[in-house]
DNA sequence: CCGGCTCCTTGATGTAGGTCAATGCCGGCC
DNA sequence: GGCCGGCATTGACCTACATCAAGGAGCCGG
């Protein structure tokens, strides 16, 4: 059986799978309750597992492309992921940011819809999309399982277009902050201070903003002892209340 | 049988649900292949039909409000509606604008996310939430079509952050018309003239823009012999092609 | 036919955030 | 340890769109 070692893949070379050797590793999967594998007994796990590939990505490496035919859809096990979308002249959108246990693929057409590039180092599970439509036909708990991935994935793009369509750029730092924070603490991490491994263009690009309104703005809720900013990209997030309502538009 | 009489409802009033009696009408449904009812033969349709009850909205009627609790679910059959969400201060994101043949109330909470309320006189089926359930573990086909009908709305919904947070007031308008002559088609109704039935405001929260500039935008737009503004709410898209290159930021 | 809605359009002015341009900071690497 | 390159910050200025404020146009009811 081939097996390769990915564990450091250059950011310009493709991803590259290693098919998984002895048993399954995904019984100690510790992200197991947020994924799709989550409502499957050890035997139908068994059943995944054989479809299952394993690849690593450092940061800045890219995952697919819009527009390239979505063979295989991905489950993010560790690291930090970004998915956007361009216009012809660069402009970009950052659609969102992938943790621990989010899942991205899912689309309907043929192609991607969208390009994903890893932002910190990361690890997924990958699934030939061919392969994990026909196990779901045989464990209908993982298609409602998606159904549920799926409907809480759109309540959030609505919260998303809410914010890009009507906050100010001092709701939408707020609202973000308190994001990664909420998230953080849903894995089981510290939500203060919390880890912001995006760059000030990923931001952005995700808020509808330029770096240097987002690093103002930062400046700003600094300033207002909101916030403070520590070394390495952690934010600690002095007054969650008042933030909360910064972002909630009071 | 209980048999209410629903065709005009103030829009005052609450929407109140009419008991199908005799044989279901779903056999005639026009758009039954736009549905969640699509996947079904016709025995597996009359179960769907016993627990489906028919709504009448006339134009400004709420259907429902973002937080009340989700216990129904909806197909439109007929007319627009517009879904939206709220900041405490009154600005308004327009989520979306439904037409004949789609589906609204998926919320994977318990309540709904944002709040619905016709923009034109409008009819719909309405599915308790709970029956229907039940009903998709018997059908998993429509548990897949209705996977299929999410994972299109998420692409839709990306590609309105794209637009939300990236283009320009006239790449915004441009998308929009765009959009709505791609439904009517689909629907197989007139690309152009095409139907605008909904108020600048509308338009400005779902653009995230205010009135006035969806206003200039429009007679900018007409300035420049790329679409006329006809009586009615009808707009002609005079040059398509163009209208393409300005919505998609070339 | 007129008055009073509501919605749309247009104009004048204001401003949040974008753009352009340094400068600072940090971390890697010779 | 000092240079270098990428990212973040800050400042000065600009502009797309918002805001504020009049009109105008259709439409309905009397």
């Amino acid at each position: 059986m081939a097996v390769f070692d990915v564990t450091h893949v250059s950011s310009l070379t493709p991803a590259v799978p290693r098919d998984e050797a002895g048993p399954s590793p995904c019984s100690a999967c510790k992200i197991r309750n947020l994924t799709i594998c989550a409502p499957l007994n050890d035997v139908e796990q068994a059943q995944m597992a054989a479809i299952v590939s394993h690849v690593e990505l450092e940061g800045g490496a890219p995952l697919f492309d819009e527009g390239e035919p979505a063979e295989h859809v991905y489950n993010v096990t560790s690291g930090t992921l970004k998915i956007y979308k361009l216009l012809p002249d660069g402009r970009r959108q950052v659609t969102g940011f992938l943790l621990a246990g989010d899942f991205l693929g899912l689309a309907n057409e043929d192609d991607y819809a969208y390009s994903a590039e890893a932002v910190t180092h990361c690890s997924l599970c990958r699934f030939p999309r061919r392969k994990l439509e026909i196990l779901m036909q045989r464990f209908p708990k993982v298609e409602q399982r998606l159904l549920s991935i799926a409907s809480n994935e759109l309540a959030a793009a609505q919260e998303q277009m809410l914010l890009l369509g009507r906050k100010t750029a001092r709701e939408k730092i707020a609202s973000f902050l308190l994001l990664l924070a909420n998230r953080a603490r849903q894995r089981g991490m510290n939500d203060s201070p919390v880890s912001v491994p995006m760059s000030r263009t990923d931001i952005g690009d995700f808020l509808g903003l330029t770096t240097e309104t987002v690093s103002r703005t930062f400046t700003q809720l600094k300033q207002s002892n909101l916030i403070r900013l520590l070394p390495n990209g952690m934010v600690e997030l002095s007054a969650r209340e008042d933030l909360e309502d910064i972002a909630g538009g009071f």
